[in-house]
DNA sequence: ACTTCGCGTAAGTTGAGACTTACGCTTTTA
DNA sequence: TAAAAGCGTAAGTCTCAACTTACGCGAAGT
């Protein structure tokens, strides 16, 4: 999980999975959609599959990819799940704040301690 | 969106987004969460504040910092988009293939296309 | 006015990462 | 079996980023 954020943190890397989402495309023709050299596409590569984001599959000289719909199902819930998590915890502390205000208003003792 | 994304990918950062999530917490006490030094944390929050993760508020000789959570929003927001897109691309190409099999299985020339 | 508090910033170091060129490996083809 | 195709890997360069220590700055207390 961790190895994917950063993985999909490089703009490049990003078009790559664009570019193999829907068809596995062999090495060579991925790298001839970009302006640097192959062997630095093959090294994105890398980078993609061992953060699990892609699939590689060999047919005699060539190797094809293909991005995962599953990892990238697991970023995607990485994220709603930092997110849900946010929202609990503004609403727990929403409430606390809520019964704090009750406290302070009710007790002189409460309301001294809010001045400082 | 490209630098919250590269914010975010940063273990420690969202460690502290965690940390500001429901209260705003002064820079001090954020770094006191860590051990590393308080200038390591400074520059992080800058980078946050870059990113318009966070918000900060100045009181006196104190800066409060809170997570923001519109910025994260647009973040999963993005994560959805990707993932939505892909999901029209796998739908988009699925279609295809099977007009392309049926075609492949009427006509004599698709099928010797076919095996090349 | 002087000091202390709570910070950010400057400058330097170190390691990671995005590239390049050179090379080597495996599979197909002549 | 020799050559070519289609790759990955090694090694080196350069930029960036995550730290460190040293310093500076404004606000608050004395």
């Amino acid at each position: 999980m961790e190895a994917a954020l950063k993985a999909i943190a490089e703009p490049r890397r990003r078009a790559i999975l664009r570019l193999i989402w829907d068809r596995e495309l062999p090495a060579g023709e991925i790298a001839s959609q970009f302006d640097v050299t192959r062997p630095a596409i093959s090294q994105h590569l890398r980078v993609l599959r061992e953060a699990d984001l892609i699939d590689e599959r060999r047919e005699g000289t060539r190797r094809y990819y293909r991005t995962r719909p599953d990892t990238m199902a697991d970023l995607r819930r990485f994220m709603e799940n930092m997110w849900d998590e946010s929202l609990e915890r503004l609403k727990f502390a929403a409430e606390f704040e809520e019964a704090k205000q009750k406290r302070a208003s009710g007790s002189p003792e409460d309301r001294k301690r809010r001045i400082h």
